[in-house]
RNA sequence: GCCCCGGUAGUGUAGUGGCCUAUCAUGAAGCCCUGUCGAGGCUUCGACUCGGAUUCAAAUUCCGACCGGGGCGCCA
């Protein structure tokens, strides 16, 4: 007979009144102990729940060792692991514990076994008090210990049913879960690969996939029809709280569809998840944006728009002003942006000096400045009103909307740039007034995309969402949209080119050569010309989805073991060093300064 | 690569040039306690990220490094 412990035969969340006086074996984590002197009781947790065992000497029958017992339970420090086996009985009366699903019992302790004891947490897992938990950095150093937080274990059980309900729906739609290759070829246009060399063939490389974008158009090709995955993608690009390096997509993919039947699909989708996971209709279909409009009516091509506080275009309607910077950003073909904050908030919350605040907020996001006027007896009130018309100002007022008491700012620049400074105004505003609805969440479309964007600085022309999109209208447009919750965007679909004769124009517009093309997509553009049927698809960031439905404050709380910041790990401390023979092996060598002798360097390379 | 914010016991914090032998809470250790449930009571333990500079005097000011976070760039 070789080592064996005693099967529980419940959890920690199981036990109820209907079960009193049964024998039974718990295990689980030692979350809070309360030593009186004679009665101790202990908060047995698990993923399931927390059951209250009592180490009661007095109320134990003859031929139990008590003391024996009392030197047991003694060993059972926080968050160690521990059997027991005991009676359910029911509370004292007036002690029952209705905040809990077990608290109408409890489990006299008769025999116990210390399974493995912990060390001493380096923070405190059960204390639920606001502002109790340790700095990230140390959370994700010991994660295990941070995920058996019940917070985090919820986490966990909401995105496991998400994900479960997610594959439910398509599997009744027909979709086939394939999976693609993480070992990939690496795609030079787009973000920057997470590279991996071939022992086999020294000096080439594998990437891993920031998206399985055209595996999943070959397995159209193939006839597959509706394909999706849970894919995991890399991208070796810097963080944010919403972006991290390695993350996971619903990549979906269907045959002979248009646009409408993607969004449809995505839609019924969740609709079906809301359904089972709150009870509720989730409203479809979402509204829809035009890329246009939104960039001018709220300055981002992700506007949040749970709140209004939209911008107004006047650049059309002062052409006739006076004002110097407005006069000649019209002149350069420049875009001027009015937002009107209404007076039941302008008066109550924006002072002067909020003002010069935001003037000074605006520089930061890029914007030349901020102009601001007040609404006072009817008229408009500031220091450069002298240099506009009885004209001008009337159509500010009408167009804007101003009542009396509102307060008015006016942002004026190059088109993007400015749109996109007024739109973080717009956000800072919302933000800072409270003007931001909780748990709402409001899902658009953003379509009418455009195909390419031209960079203001090079001038060179890059796709707006990746070269795979089908274009239309002459090249300017491409059938892509986004997916936006709450200002984020959580996903990006498209229609995909199917003619190779378009693919590589496409690539041309992006400029790359004939040769470029060939060896960097040939083989792609080869597999289009074997009958690629008219195809489309989606993809949407699970984690961010999950951090936006959950209030998280970053995608790292919806990822079991995340990266930080700098791309570490801090968890296992990859990424790490490796062996010199590993490295031989792959015919690699460090230029890192700190693993190189810079002596020699020059004559290694040779 | 750049900008901003932060770094005080194991954990969370107070402390803006001398009242600091550094606050409070939590924790840990020990003792007391038979009905608690973030138990309670008493005692004890435990910290200014590092290196320079200014000053009679630095946790506090300045400079630099390191560490963490937020943002810009980047993310087709």
């Amino acid at each position: 007979m070789g080592y064996q412990i005693m099967r529980r035969t419940h959890t920690c969340g199981d036990l109820r009144f209907s079960d009193l006086g049964k024998e039974v074996c718990l295990q689980g984590w030692v979350r809070f102990r309360r030593d009186h002197g004679g009665v101790t009781f202990i908060d047995l947790v698990d993923r399931y729940g927390t059951t209250q065992v009592v180490f009661d000497p007095e109320s134990l029958s003859v031929g139990i060792d008590t003391q024996a017992l009392a030197n047991i339970v003694k060993t059972f420090t926080r968050e160690s692991v521990v059997s027991v086996n005991g009676i359910v009985r029911k509370r004292v009366e007036g002690t029952n514990d209705i905040r809990n699903d077990t608290g109408d019992i409890e489990v006299l302790i008769t025999t116990a076994k210390l399974l493995n004891k912990s060390e001493l947490p380096p923070f405190e897992l059960g204390n639920q008090k606001e502002g109790m938990l340790p700095g990230e950095d140390v959370r994700l150093e010991f994660r295990y210990l941070d995920l058996r937080r019940t917070e985090m274990i919820k986490t966990m059980e909401f995105r496991s049913r998400f994900v479960h309900l997610l594959r439910q729906y398509l599997e009744s739609q027909k979709f086939l879960e394939i999976e693609t290759p993480i070992l990939a070829k690496s795609t030079p246009e787009g973000a920057r690969d997470y590279m991996v060399p071939s022992r086999v063939h020294p000096g080439t490389f594998y990437a891993l996939p920031q998206s399985p974008q055209l595996y999943k158009q070959m397995l159209m090709v193939a006839g597959m029809d509706r394909y999706y995955q849970l894919a995991k993608c890399f991208r070796d690009e810097d963080s944010r709280k919403d972006r991290q390096p390695e993350f996971t997509q619903l990549d979906m993919e269907m045959s002979f569809v248009t646009e409408k039947d993607i969004q449809d699909n995505i839609e019924h989708m969740l609709a079906y998840v809301w359904k089972s996971i709150y009870g509720k209709e989730l409203q479809i279909p979402f509204p829809r944006i035009s890329y246009l409009e939104a960039m001018e009516k709220y300055g981002s091509d992700k506007p949040d728009l749970r709140y209004n506080l939209p911008l107004v275009k006047l650049s059309d309607d002062l052409r006739n002003t006076n004002y110097g910077i407005f006069k000649k950003v019209i002149a350069e073909g420049g875009v001027i942006v009015g937002l009107n904050l209404k007076s039941d908030i302008a008066l109550e919350k924006v002072g002067r000096n909020d003002v010069d605040r935001y003037i000074d907020l605006a520089k930061k996001f890029g914007l030349g400045g901020l102009t601001w006027m007040r609404v006072k007896n009817g008229t408009l009130e500031s220091n450069i009103v002298k240099y506009f018309t009885p004209e001008n100002i009337e159509v500010i007022k009408s167009k804007m909307d101003a009542e009396e008491g509102d307060l008015l700012f006016f942002m004026a620049g190059p088109w993007k740039k400015t749109l996109e400074g007024a739109g973080f105004m717009r956000r800072q505003l919302a933000s800072d007034l409270n003007l931001i609805p909780k748990n709402t969440f409001q899902f658009h479309w953003l379509v009418d995309c455009p195909m390419f964007e031209v960079d203001p600085v090079s001038g060179k022309k890059d796709a707006y969402h990746h070269p795979f999109v089908l274009p239309y209208d002459n090249y300017n447009k491409g059938a892509c949209f986004d997916i936006l919750l709450n200002g984020y965007e959580i996903g990006s679909g498209s229609l995909r080119i199917y003619d190779p004769d378009v693919q590589k124009k496409v690539f041309h517009i992006l400029g790359m050569s004939d040769e470029k093309i060939d060896e960097d997509f040939g083989w792609f553009i080869k597999a289009l010309g074997f009958g690629a049927p008219p195809h489309g698809g989606i993809a949407i960031g699970i984690d961010r989805l999950i951090t936006v439905l959950l209030n998280k404050e970053t995608i790292r709380d919806t990822i079991a073991f995340p990266k930080n910041k700098k791309a570490e790990s801090l968890v296992d401390n990859s990424p790490g060093k490796v062996d010199d023979e590993r490295l031989e092996e792959l015919q690699i060598m460090s230029l890192a300064i700190n693993d190189t002798d810079f002596d020699n360097i020059e004559e290694l390379k040779k």
